[in-house]
DNA sequence: CAATATACATAATTTTCCTATGTATATAAG
DNA sequence: CTTATATACATAGGAAAATTATGTATATTG
């Protein structure tokens, strides 16, 4: 929530990241980390995470695999080797987009 | 067109900060303004453009005027004093997602 | 004369996210 | 002991934003 109508075209791209990072996670912790990592600035919403995890899976980057935890399920999430090549090319399609963004609002235009 | 899926959210604030550079603009310029900063990289196509130059008109942040050059029609858009305060607010919430961004993806993170 | 550039517009669709809701267990507060 | 909060998942319905695909029209270049 708060003040994210930018999020659009980046959730994949944060949720492939993290879990490029951390080899495997469940929801729940990926709404936390998002939060800690932002200082609370950016808050998945249950509504746009687990659909777009879903959507992720049916498409074969992401694999699952379900644990038991405190009486608890908990539904983790994995890269699969289709999901690494995905990483990368979003990686390098946010790095571009970002700089081309930089620029035509100047914020901290690109050096070189 | 042309690998910005990212564009979503972003798209008037990039033509209210022109807007508030350049005094007034129309269309077509804007397109190729937006080319030429982005060395090509990002493309505005019309169909996004236009519906949303007509929604800030319509939200009272745009005014226009009309002027024929060459025989073609120019519709110019400029800021309106509401416009003004819109983009200060617009270029605080991009910077804001930007770094925010950055950070999750391991981008320039903020030194700091 | 044809292709490209300039200049606007919009309907229909798709994508993506949010709101609201629902289920269920564990723990902390009072 | 009861209530609120945190943990943990899921999905239906709706809204917002952009794209695709058209359509009109004039000027310029090859």
């Amino acid at each position: 929530m708060s003040a994210n109508g930018m999020l659009k075209g980046s959730l994949q791209t944060i949720i492939l990241k993290l879990l490029h990072e951390n080899d495997k996670m469940y929801g729940y912790e990926i709404t936390q980390k998002v939060k800690e990592i932002t200082n609370g600035e950016i808050k998945l919403t249950e509504g746009s995470l687990y659909p777009s995890l879903h959507k992720m899976e049916a498409e074969g980057i992401l694999s699952t695999s379900t644990e038991l935890v405190d009486n608890r399920t908990r539904k983790y999430y994995s890269l699969t080797k289709e999901g690494h090549l995905e990483v990368e090319t979003k990686l390098e399609e946010a790095r571009s987009f970002i700089g081309n963004l930089q620029v035509l609002l100047n914020l901290n235009p690109k050096l070189s």
